[in-house]
This record gives structure tokens, sequence and C-alpha cells, in this order.
DNA sequence: TATGAATGAGTTTTCATTCAT
DNA sequence: GATGAATGAAAACTCATTCAT
């Protein structure tokens, strides 16, 4: 029982942290700012995680895990380069309306400054870029092209795109990501057609 | 001692707020950190400039207009798509190693949460938008695809490319990028067949 | 050492603040000079009263109630027009020495340019209008005059005319006001009388 | 000729000194401001003046000169106690269209934590009182009142009475002072058959 | 006379973190 | 587990004034 409680409030304390960082970026992110939004005490975060950086993590963690599951489920459904774009866009889309983008721009961000806090991030990069991977071998399953394209890389390449869409949209409208996306979108056919016909 | 002019000192200042962010990054490029980089006073840097961020912003431009530059040279001497790749590879490598990768990551990572930063930001990075679409239509010109394509669009994603990449540079080891840049010049060739070909 | 608590320590700086507007002025009043005097780290301040000008205020207020409370008392056992002029001498003298004086006028010459401040001072010389309208009710009750006088603005007029002389006593010597207090009172039979037979 | 333009800079930085109080108070009136205003160096001010106080105080009788000699004519043509307030009434409004009140609130409270300023102050202040001296002397000339009223107290009181006003009506709203002349214009005739059958 | 540049000392406020209870 | 209080360091920016020219 007491156990349940400390685990309760660790859990609030990581999700008041999210809060801050969707509504006030990662500069408003501070302790004070987290403590206000959870109705708790200050002092409770390094008592929970010890440093703010730690908790920001977690809180990263807590939105990673669940638009990581939402993208997993959306690619396994998708059967054809087709249906994986219009998945891909739908889904940025679903990002940007919670916040998530906000969430990652802003961890990426704040992270250049410190250490610590970028080899968090890295660590927690590498998952998305393996998930890329999946993605991208799904599409180019039994064609040719599978054994000459260069899919790590590629799926770096992805994420980087991601990453710097992200940061752009965040900074600038919206309207020019989801524009490329749109535009992709109709190219995609022409481009399976020459998948399949290598 | 010769007095320095007022053109030189605002000069001097920018350099010493490029050299702040190169090596402290965007938080650590605070005003007392860039007057001590420079050896003057820290009130003669809003004399100067009014603002610590019209003198961040400054000394990106003294960066940028210089990689501009080097940049536009480096198109127009490339004729096929794989000297172009090859040149981009070169620069890139050459932006990393000069710091202006740091700086453009700093500085877009840090305008995040400064309305009036992010303002500025946006306007600088419409040329760059520009410079790319002139860059695909010159490996597109005269192919039938040059109708086809979404040039703007796609400019527009490679600039988010090109942050995305700057920003995992910083952060991560640098090997990534470089071997997606080796991979997708070894593809270069098939797909400059493929475009001609078309 | 026994720890302070925090009513106490919050005293302390109100005290502080009380302390640093009578000795060094409006002006002299920093955060610094305030956290000087009382011994206690500056952002103590902030972390108290939020701001400056709140605690400003709360300091105010400290002096104010007293002698607000001592006013009451004496003009409640004040009969006549002559004891009443004798009081208000009295109490102008205890309050010049106590530098009630001075902070007042301190406080009001300050919040000319802070619109906050303003705010709250004009709040404060509320009750003393109303204590003032108490006074002349007091004096003319049952006289003609009482229902002929314009009681609420001579109570405005008597506060303006002491706000005044706070600032002249602190800027010039304070012998002036003393002064008129002693001719006025050699005035008041013959007023007195005046007011009587009216 | 040379004289001449100097002169004329001279004047034009009291009257930029004069527009800064009035526009942006006493704490806004500084160097930098002051210059920006009347479209000349920061420099000049000291180079003239010497000091910042020295020109406040230096615009403060630009401005007072002219009151002065408004309130002298004004006192001039008014023959009876009704006509007095009348007068004082409209000068008064005058005053604080012109912004005069302004300046004098503004000046008065600024100089209390200065003493060189305040020393400044009082040397102007005592011109004010024999001023009011003057008008009263005008009132009860002839009357028995004349022998017995404390005259210079009571015009120290009035002075007193209008730097309270003034700092007020800056204060707060200006309507309450305004309310307090209507009456007294009201009791006037009353007041003054009691002066004359005294 | 006039000026652009320069400066040292100062301002309020915020921050992550610690500590006694 | 939890909390209110406390702190040292640092932030951006402003000021009156000086100085070389």
């Amino acid at each position: 029982m007491i156990k349940a409680t400390a685990q309760t409030t660790r859990q609030q304390i990581a999700a008041a942290a999210l809060a801050a960082l969707r509504s006030e970026g990662f500069a408003g992110a501070t302790s004070r700012a987290i403590a206000r939004i959870g109705g708790f005490n200050q002092a409770l975060i390094f008592y929970h995680y010890g440093t703010l950086e730690n908790l920001l993590l977690a809180a990263l963690d807590l939105t990673s895990a669940e638009r990581m599951a939402r993208y997993r489920e959306a690619v396994d459904g998708a059967a054809t380069l087709e249906e994986l774009i219009e998945v891909a866009r739908r889904i940025y889309r679903e990002d940007r309306e919670s916040g998530h983008v906000a969430v990652i721009s802003q961890m990426v961000a704040g992270s250049l400054a410190r250490p610590e806090l970028a080899k968090g991030m890295v660590e927690r990069i590498e998952p998305w870029v393996q998930f890329c991977e999946h993605a991208i071998r799904k599409v180019v399953a039994g064609s040719p092209l599978e054994a000459a394209l260069p899919v790590r890389e590629l799926a770096y390449g992805m994420v980087s795109f991601y990453l710097g869409a992200n940061l752009l949209t965040h900074l600038d409208s919206e309207t020019q990501i989801d524009a490329l996306f749109e535009r992709v979108e109709a190219l995609a056919p022409a481009v399976a057609a020459m998948l399949r016909s290598t």
C-alpha cells in the first residue's frame, strides 16, 4: 500500500513534468513550474528523481512509449507503400495535436546544452531508428532493392528528417510539413510502381 | 594602442558571440560569457546590439553568409546528381568541422523558447529553402520529372533533414550521418540513370 | 540556534524593508539593501513576497496599522477642537520621530513611477480619508455647520495636506510644519468659539 | 554667434528634460531618454550641466517661472476671496493639463532620495511660500484678522496642501481635488462675509 | 562644442538544489 | 515519504558618467 502510494506519486510527478514540457516548453519546465502544475512540493522532484534532468527523461519516456506503440500498430496494419505513407501522415498529425511533437522538440533542443541529458536522448533515439528500419524493410521486402538499399542508414536519415520536421513545425507554421506529406502521398503510387518493376 | 573603430568593435562582439555559441552552446552564450570570451565589457553588447537575441542572430548571420556563399559556389560547379551529392557531403563535413553545424543547431534549439528569436530564425531559414529549390531544379532540369516533382516541398523537406541531421550530429557521434552520405553517394549513379531514363 | 519559523521570517523581512525605507529611502530600499540590513538571503524576499513591491507595501502596512491605531485612540480621547488639534500635533511629532513620516513620503514618492505600487498606495490612502471624515464630524457634531460642510472633501483635503507636509518635512527642516501647528493651536479657541456661536 | 548656439543648445536640453519629466516621470527622465527626446547626444547633458540633477532642476525652473508669472498675474487681478478661489481653481486646472503638476510631483518625489536635489528643491519652494503669503495678505487686508493670522505659517500650509494635492492627483484620479475646489468655492461667500464682519 | 564608444556598479528576479523537520 | 524554508549563483539589462577624439 505504502509502496503503491510512492509509485503513484512518481507517476504523478512524471505526468506533471510532461504537462509542463507541453505547455511551457523545456525552458519553462522548471522544478517550480512542474510542482505547481502537479500540485506537489518542489522538493519531491529531487526526492524521487534526484535530478530535474532525470525527471524530464522519464516524462519523455512516458509519451514516447505510447507513441511507439501507436506507430508500431499502424505500421503493422499497412501493407503497401501508399498505405505506409498515409499512415505516417496521419500519425504525424496525431503527434502534433497531442503535443508529442512539442515535447520531442523541446527535449532535443534542451539537451544540446547538457551532456547528461544528451546521453539520455541518444539512447532514446536508437529504438526509433530500429523501428524505421523495420518499416523500410517491410516496403522493400521481396524487391531486388532489399539487398541494394542501405536500410540502416536510410532509417537514420528518416529519424533525422522527423526531428528536423518537428523542430520546424514548432518554429514555423505547421502547414509546410503537411504540404510535403500531401505531395509525397501523391507521388507514392508512381514510386511504388517503380519499386515493383525494378 | 590604437582605439578600435566602432565597426571593428561590433564585429568583435559578433565574433565573440559566435565563438561562445560554438564552445558553450546556446545556453552558455550568456552576455557574461560572450563578454569574457571577447574581452570586453558586458554592457557593450547592449550598447551595440540592444539585446542579446539580436547579437546572437547577428552572429548566426556571420557564419551563415559565409556558408551560403560556399554552398552556392559548390552547387554551381556541380553538373550531375553524383557531383551534387559529393559536393553536399564535402560541404557538410566542412560545416561540421568549422562549427557551423553546432551554431545552427544551438540557435534553432534555443529559439524554440523565445518567440522573438524564432521569428528571426524563420526568416533566416527561407533563403536555404530557396537554395535547395535551385539545386533540385538543376538536377531534374530537362527530365520529365521537372513538372511532376513538388520542388518547393521537397526543398523544405531537405532543409528539415539538414536541420535534424545537424541536431543529431551534435547530440550523437558524427559517424552516422557520414555513413548515410556515403551510402546515398553509392546509390547516386543508379538514381541518376533512372532520372535520365524516365 | 533555533530555526526561525516562517511567520517570524516573514516579519523579519518586512521589518528589514521598513528599516531600509527609513534609512535609505525608497530608491535605496533595493532587495540587496534589505537583505543586507536584515541579514538574510536576497532570494528569500522573493520566496516570501514574490515581488519587491509587495514587500514594500507590507512594510508600509506594518507601520501604518500601528499609526492608525494610535490616531484612532487619540481622536477618541479628544472632546473639543482644541484638544483635537493638540492631539494631532503630538501624534505628528511621534510620526516624525518614529520615521513613519519618512516611510509614507518615500512610498508615495516612489509609487509615482510604478503603476502597480500606485494602485496599492491609493487603496491604503482611503482608510485615512475615512478616518479624517470621522474626526471632522466629531468636531462639528451638533453645530449647524454639520450639514453645510463638505466633510468628505475636507477630509480628502486634510490627507492632501498631511501628505504634502510629510514630503516637505522630509525635504526641508522640520520646524516649519511645527510652527504651523503651533500657530493653528493658538487660533483654535477662537475658531471653536465661532463654531459654537454659529 | 557661437555663444548663441551654445545658449540655444542649453535651452534645448532643458526643454527635452522637461518633456521627459512630463512624459516619462522622474524615474524615466534618464540621460538616455532625455537625449533621445531632444535628439542630441547623451554626453552633451554632462558637458552643459555637469550632472543630471542640475539639468532636472533647470527644467523645473523653466516650467516654474512660467507658472509663477501666471499665478501672479491672476492673483493681482482678483479682488475678493471668491475671486481668489475661483482663480486658484482655474490655474490649478491649467497646471494639471499642461503637465506642470506632473513635473512638480515627480521632482519632489524624486528628490527625496538625493540630498543634492532636495537642497535645490527647497530653494525653489520658498518663492511659492512667499507668493502665498502675498495672496493671503491681500485677502485679509483691512480686516482685524490681518494682525491675528499667522500668515507665513498659513502660506507654508497652503504650499504643503498644494504639493500633497499634486501627488494625490497624480496617484489617484483627478476628480477628488476638483470636487474639493468646487465645494470650497461654494463656501467662499460665507467665509468672506465672516471675514468682513469680524 | 560635440560625439560615439565605453564602463563599473547596479537592478530585480529566477533557478536547481539542499536541509532540517 | 513529504514539506516549507533557505541559498548561492546566475540571468538580462540599465544607469550616470567619463573619455578620446
